[in-house]
DNA sequence: TTACAAAATGTTATATTATAACAATATAAC
DNA sequence: GTTATATTGTTATAATATAACATTTTGTAA
């Protein structure tokens, strides 16, 4: 794995830092006091990023998060769990569903290279707080 | 159900005869003639309209879709692929499917009441022509 | 059939997310 | 060292989405 240029581990570095996901603005606002001004520079980290597999996009949100599998280089099969209420994501690695979903073929005989799932519901912490 | 209001409906009309989902402003664009003149005139009217069930959102292209599952009034299990080359989008409706990922628990104890999945390939015609 | 509540509409302004276009610089590969 | 590729810098602008407030319509029930 190459290394990352110099934005490219400014943004990481945030981002995995970060316990939550953050927004393309929030990273920039982060990331002005080290010389990145303008979102262009941001999103282009990002693609980069994402097209390498260390951070993963949450599509519903708009927002990135640090890969939490170790072994992920290239995401070509993604899945996260969304706490409606507090918001929190997590990164689902669990073998039976990526098997179960890459080896999933649908009757129109399309082939699949990638799949993202996002799972939405209440976090435990947030659960008993309703309760 | 209930019926749609008059915007819900020129809206819903529009999306429902498209062979392929349609974008907010391209919807504004397209209802303009009928009196619809604000995005947020159309936004109110995706929103009310995914509430209930009747068009979904695809996230990853921001773009919206009619139901193909004539029983799916809740939008609570869905599942898309979507051609990457002339970017197709079909719902799936895949008993097998919606039943493992309904069923799904993940370890940390989270009870999920929603998901969204979106796979991405090639379709049939677009693995043809590139052959 | 009025009165009340809820939903939907209309309108202006603005916030948020993302890319186009072009020039310059740095890095890797040969 | 030269060339190709990736990265950076910069300005402008496109595309997506919501805030705030006033008004009208619709459904429900007294």
């Amino acid at each position: 794995m190459q290394n990352l240029s110099k934005n490219q581990q400014i943004i990481f570095d945030l981002i995995d830092k970060s316990p939550e996901p953050l927004k393309a603005y929030s990273i920039l606002f982060n990331v002005q006091k080290r010389g990145i001004k303008a979102p262009l520079q941001v999103y282009r980290a990002l693609d980069k990023l994402v097209e390498i597999g260390k951070i993963h996009k949450i599509e519903s949100r708009n927002a990135f998060i640090a890969c939490q599998n170790s072994s992920c280089q290239i995401s070509k099969a993604t899945a996260f769990s969304i706490c409606e209420s507090c918001e929190k994501v997590t990164e689902i690695n669990n073998s039976n569903l990526s098997k179960y979903l890459t080896g999933f073929k649908d009757k129109n005989g399309m082939k699949y290279n990638k799949y993202n799932l996002e799972f939405f519901g209440l976090c435990k912490k947030c659960i008993s707080k309703k309760s």
